[in-house]
DNA sequence: AAAACACATGCAAATGTGTGCATATTAACT
DNA sequence: AGTTAATATGCACACATTTGCATGTGTTTT
């Protein structure tokens, strides 16, 4: 036995690294998809050919970065006609920050003694 | 000419982006060192060879994965005698989160009525 | 029906990253 | 000095990811 943390310290450090360990970060680790993100926030809802426009990579590649965060959650996608419109999903974007930084908050209040200097 | 946006949304943007496209997020899209944050997190202090022996992977591994997340700035380092200590910068892990939020919601207040449905 | 358009997908090349082993490097200890 | 121990690093392999082209699918337009 060399377990010297509480159980509530554990389950708070467990229910953080579940909300780490995302899709969500990495999709946030990569330039490209970072700045079509830029793009949406200051051109708004768009479809993929008018971003590809904006952008160096080939259309098929923004298609894919698009839908992989549609897929995380962060971009709403609107299919109209033979068009595809993508706009940020705001609400859930901010959610996902928040939660994360209250988490971080509740783990370092709890674990704090321990873990820092 | 078809930039619809503002200076003011467009500086806030940059300065989002500058915050996302980061090594921070990168270091945290990685399941093992989520696990090394963890670790820390509930046992506090220790050597890399001791982390070393609650993980599956090889100790030059652990080594090399807590460099990292020291340069990027969430873990502190010291060296006694033949030992390396990590532990948190939790005023810095804490900082970074919130300091983002921050900005996603500036950003999204600023920007909002545009990009967000 | 045919042509043009928007987007998705299969594929291969290039690049990046995690991993473990073997081997330095540095420090303590006999 | 020589040995043991903790960590760093060079290297190669495996795996994932990004990328662009070519092609396929579905839709609109003429």
């Amino acid at each position: 036995m060399k377990n010297f943390y509480t159980k509530k310290q554990a389950e708070i450090a467990n229910k953080m690294v579940e909300n780490l360990d995302s899709k969500f970060f990495k999709s946030l680790s990569e330039p490209v998809r970072v700045q079509i993100l830029r793009y949406l926030l200051l051109n708004g809802r768009a479809d993929i050919g008018t971003i590809a426009q904006d952008l160096p990579q080939d259309r098929s590649v923004i298609s894919r970065h698009l839908n992989l965060m549609f897929e995380v959650g962060i971009l709403n996608c609107e299919k109209e006609s033979r068009f595809k419109y993508y706009s940020i999903n705001a609400s859930e974007f901010l959610d996902r920050f928040t939660k994360i930084t209250d988490l971080v908050g509740k783990c370092i209040k709890e674990c704090g003694p321990l873990c820092c200097k």
